[in-house]
DNA sequence: TTGTATGCGTTATCAT
DNA sequence: ATGATAACGCATACAA
């Protein structure tokens, strides 16, 4: 490996003056330095990230933490906050699981971006009361190193509801989400709401998990138990497509005739299903270019702050006015 | 900053007795030791990555490369590497951009897996030359340094024009994939080699770029252009997928009647499609597997290897046999 | 304008 | 069994 130390032998200065020059420091003299850079050039000089980041205390590079690679949810939301971090110079590195989690303490990052259930709030506090800058996208949380980017998911769940609910249904199930998941029960408590104040209704909570398979089986139950016209509303997308998937053959159920049904994310994928999925809506891409401005905020020294992300209902025709 | 020196400060014995303490190296007496991580374990101490890896030279994390975070691609992909990372204590993490290329040259990755025909192959080779360690999941490349672990296009390729000339279609669009990506054009050749094979054919091929648009447009020139029974193989499902929603409406084609479609890849959203998606299938969670596993050989000073894997035909309703 | 010297936190060699 | 010390590559305060 060539350092900053061979490029001073053979140039036959310091390894101040090298640094100086590498770094662009005006103090030295200008041939003295583009002498330096071609020598470094040519030796194919590469700094050292270690050494660098043990003396400046940073990175430049700013981790997101998943729940897991799959689903096509994640594409635009990362795009989001890689556009904007790269236009500052920071480089943005995707991270899933427990083990990874070490990359925080241990200062290979400059800040992080979680959007992740399973990254336990107590540990993320901890963090926090380490100096680390944060930002979470799935969860509340207070302290003066974390912000909050999150979605507006009250105004998304009632909006669906009552899509619902005005296309004439008054049979509603809710599929929800997974327990711990602090969308899904936003989500359900919007619902909750929206129901109440439109008595009465019928209306019933199927427990989901926000993959395909929670839609299956939501399917399933309502198929061995109900045949009349209803409404569904799935927390999520995802939930959605599996939903469909069960139904796709079904004699008593066809989607978008005696059964609506709408989703929530409005995920690329829902839009290519027979019928159109009917959704909420808001920019992924958005959401992540927030969060990344947040973080950067946060690591230029600013304040906590909390951003809410904004949705609206795509209409669709796996929602039909119900005839009574 | 909690480090070594104040551990060993609070417990009255000096950095290295710390040092061995913390790495379970045994010479260390077994009170002190216990006393040590205990204090250690009060104080929230968590060692310096910097530091680690400038003495060591080795961070335990690798690199994946991939050209974008969009599409439903690569989560099976990437999730078949971590595992396998996972379970021999390294980190994945997960980079997208030509600005991310220095994590590796700066030594923060132990090696990289290669799936961005955008990264160039200069630029790899050069990085092999500087003794990092990397797979190649995107194209030839002979170093000692570098393995390959490529797909089977050929097999894929000439299975999916064989599947279409036996329905009997002597009609046959390929949309071909983007200039320079190494998958498209292993797939084309087998495919022109079919055809021949074949004669006589009236087949046409189509410049694709391996997104949806792609078969947006393909769908636009063969509706143009053509109105008989015809077969289409898209070299990725992605672009059947575009061809999917442009045809959606279309009175003189309807997919699985008058025109069969084929992918390759068999992604999830794929299967979703209706009518169901022929295509090429293969395990991507094992691609990640072997690719991760031959990085792994060559960290720990193993031979670079070339591996291969294997595809097959997934057969659909998007494919009927041409009445004649 | 350039050089000398120190320290970042760790590992590891060599004494003791 | 434990301690003193050098070294990893770099940035920078200070001296010249």
């Amino acid at each position: 490996m060539v350092s900053i130390k061979d490029i001073a032998k053979r140039a036959g200065v310091s390894i101040s003056t090298v640094s100086y020059a590498l770094n662009g420091n005006p103090k030295v003299n200008a041939e003295t330095s583009s002498r330096i850079l071609e020598i470094a050039n040519e030796m194919n000089y590469v700094p050292n990230a270690a050494a660098r980041t043990l003396k400046k205390r940073q990175t430049m590079i700013v981790g997101a933490f998943i729940t897991s690679f799959e689903g096509s949810f994640y594409g635009e939301l990362l795009q989001g906050m890689k556009d904007m971090l790269n236009k500052q110079g920071y480089d943005l590195i995707i991270c899933s699981g427990t083990q990874s989690h070490r990359l925080l303490p241990e200062g290979m990052l400059d800040g992080a971006i979680i959007l992740d259930a399973k990254f336990d709030s107590d540990e993320l506090l901890r963090y926090a009361n380490r100096g680390h800058k944060l930002v979470v996208l799935d969860r509340e949380l207070n302290h003066k190193n974390i912000s909050q980017v999150l979605l507006d998911n009250k105004a998304g769940a009632t909006l669906a509801a009552e899509y619902l609910i005005e296309s004439g249904y008054r049979k509603i199930y809710v599929v929800t989400g997974p327990e711990g998941s602090f969308d899904a029960e936003q989500r359900l408590k919007a619902v909750r709401l929206t129901m109440e104040r439109n008595q009465p209704l019928d209306y019933i909570e199927i427990q989901g998990d926000f993959n395909q398979s929670g839609g299956v089986r939501a399917a399933r139950q309502i198929m061995a138990e109900y045949s009349g016209p209803a409404g569904v509303f799935c927390l999520n997308d995802e939930m959605a497509i599996g939903l469909y998937r069960e139904l796709k053959d079904s004699s008593s159920y066809t989607i978008g005739k005696n059964l609506s049904v709408i989703g929530f994310d409005n995920i690329e994928t829902a839009r290519y299903l027979q019928p159109q999925l009917a959704s909420i809506d808001y920019s992924k891409r958005r959401w992540g270019a927030v969060a990344s401005e947040q973080l950067l905020n946060l690591i230029a020294g600013g304040q906590a702050v909390h951003e809410r992300i904004y949705v609206n209902l795509i209409k669709a025709n796996s929602v039909r006015k119900a005839e009574d």
